[in-house]
DNA sequence: AAGGTCAATGCAATCGATTGCAGGACTTTC
DNA sequence: GAAAGTCCTGCAATCGATTGCATTGACCTT
């Protein structure tokens, strides 16, 4: 019945007023002992707790970010939310989630971040094209932002990526390493202005080891499963197919070796692949996916700090953040050594 | 460098009063035609947007729910909530999430809850204890909550889930009109008091079969890959094996059906499993799983619009929903009439 | 012309926490 | 003993939006 007490319930309480009561909340070492003490039990018997929408009004704060995801039903971003979540917790913030902003990002955006819901924005969409991003930064006060996705986004942005270009070259060299020299990609769509690094990798390994890239092994798909089968389903068609290919993700990875399979091509005894991420499935699919792993937790989780830094002026402030990681290159089965005979 | 505009900023340079912003932004019709173009044409120019804390302090109402989940890297309970988000934005709500609460369950739920953060709580995570559920709907006026995970909760509680039991009968039931009678069942963990109803169902359709339950065909794991893998470990010791094994969701099944391949044991060949969820794997494994599907984005979209009709009062008041949803079986290719003898 | 109705709008209080400023009690120092 | 300093605490303004109540004036009725 009795609605929620609020800090000047504590102070009647207490007998004291509710400015020593914020100060025993938030700078307890500027209050005596005694009213400490006193504060702290009639924290306890009114069951207090403070009233955040009071507190953000006041302090212009809401000690909560943003996740901007594509999709969440991905798992590759939901270990990052995962990290993200952890991080931002221990840190003290809450997490607001925003998922499929295809519909109209700008909606969104000051929906959230210009109304005092969301301190900050962890931005794991590439498809918000690079416009606007500087609308948000360009607006008065820049808006504290990291971005933190496959595309190399413009520098003066805040980004935490991996290096995808060179984590395709890696990947793509490894299958020259095994002998392969017809080798095909299955790339996700270029979803910005920015070119697909993950495709400009495979371009450089490929033209570095002098192999010709074949326009009918070139495959766009979106990084779902149903564009790895339909990525298979293409190169069926074909006369003459790779003895190896290099799929943009895992999930693409997937469809497409299974896709192969039902048509008796058998990875990776007639053709190798390998995939990207290695989400949780790789290592138990048949055969387990040889890939680039990418360490999504550390992204998810420096990518996290350095937002909450910003937002609370903890940052170095020359210059933006432009955090590399490295992928590493995890062999398992889908790939082997080239034995059969070209031409 | 100027700060964003509030509410009395858009009045001044519409020449009315805050009061008549307010209203032309909530209720259009209560303003005159005139003054509602002035302040239209003023919110646009100064580029206003509500300050929400302000709005969530007057209004007591943060127009935000909660959705507590055990793991989101899980891509069960990712795909959820991608139903969730979608869902509370088409009503106009944000969505907090948090994950991973076993460590402190009630200092977070009072520190969401309890403090106008968000309005009301999504419960995926069947690892807090009746107990939390029942102090928390007992405080003073009863919290906004709907649980929605797999174990039956206390029927006082709003809820929305599928029939496990019956699905698991199903499942079970599907192998036995196979022709198998050696069935085992890797379970998951029964994470409180409530019994586990994947379970009951496995023993009601083996009991109601008149098959016997084989102690050492019985496995606990805890829905995780890694599980699944120990499940087929711990099989593979016995000097017999089952004949077909009812794996308590996909992930398992996907853990175990990899491991025993590793020993040479073939799924569907020697070995029937059925899984259960029907994550997106699932369709694209190897083989393509056997499983029931769990109509995962109506329970999420269910669940959302029945907490937010909580919240706004607008939900029918005799007694506590309790919305039961129904699997489907999804026949794939882990699953194969019993061709051997037994003995 | 007086009185009544009604739509439109403004005034001012309110939600709950924070914090600059000032005052009181007490100690230190010369 | 007085001035200066220290420590603790309370007062009251503030953050920005909402809304009950009062006021205004246009228009209608008799």
């Amino acid at each position: 019945m009795k609605k929620t007490p609020t800090i000047q319930d504590v102070a009647r309480h207490a007998g004291v007023s509710a400015a020593t009561v914020s100060r025993v909340l938030s700078a307890p070492e500027r209050v005596s002992e005694a009213a400490r003490a006193r504060v702290e039990d009639a924290v306890h018997e009114t069951g207090y707790t403070i009233n955040q929408a009071a507190r953000s009004l006041r302090m212009r704060a809401a000690r909560t970010i943003l996740a901007a995801l594509p999709n969440i039903g991905n798992p590759f971003y939901s270990t990052i939310l995962d990290a993200v979540i952890g991080k931002a917790l221990s840190r003290g913030y809450s997490v607001l989630v925003a998922s499929r902003l295809d519909e109209n990002p700008n909606r969104w955006l000051s929906n959230y971040l210009l109304s005092n819901r969301a301190d900050g924005l962890l931005l794991f969409d590439g498809s918000l094209d690079t416009r606007s991003l500087h609308d948000l930064v360009g607006d008065g006060t820049p808006l504290p932002l990291v971005a933190c996705y496959d595309e190399l986004p413009d520098p003066q942005i805040n980004s935490v990526l991996t290096d995808n270009r060179q984590a395709a070259m890696r990947a793509v060299r490894h299958l020259i390493d095994l002998g392969h020299r017809h080798i095909g990609h299955v790339t996700g769509a270029t979803r910005n202005a920015f070119p697909n690094e993950r495709l400009v990798g495979y371009r450089e390994a490929m033209t570095a080891a002098g192999l010709p890239l074949r326009a009918e092994w070139f495959v766009t798909g979106d990084y779902s499963m149903d564009t790895g089968v339909a990525a298979a389903r293409t190169l069926l068609a074909l006369d003459e197919l790779p003895t190896a290919v290099f799929c943009g993700n895992d999930e693409m990875s997937i469809g497409f070796i299974s896709t192969l399979r039902e048509a008796g091509i058998e990875c990776p005894r007639d053709i190798s692949v390998v995939g990207f991420d290695d989400i949780a499935v790789s290592r138990h699919f048949a055969p387990p996916l040889t890939t680039m792993r990418q360490p999504r937790e550390a992204m998810g989780a420096i990518a996290t700090d350095a937002l909450i830094d910003i937002i609370e002026g903890t940052a170095p402030t020359d210059g933006p953040i432009n955090k590399v990681l490295t992928a590493e290159l995890v062999i398992r089965s889908s790939t082997a050594p080239f034995t059969g005979r070209h031409r």
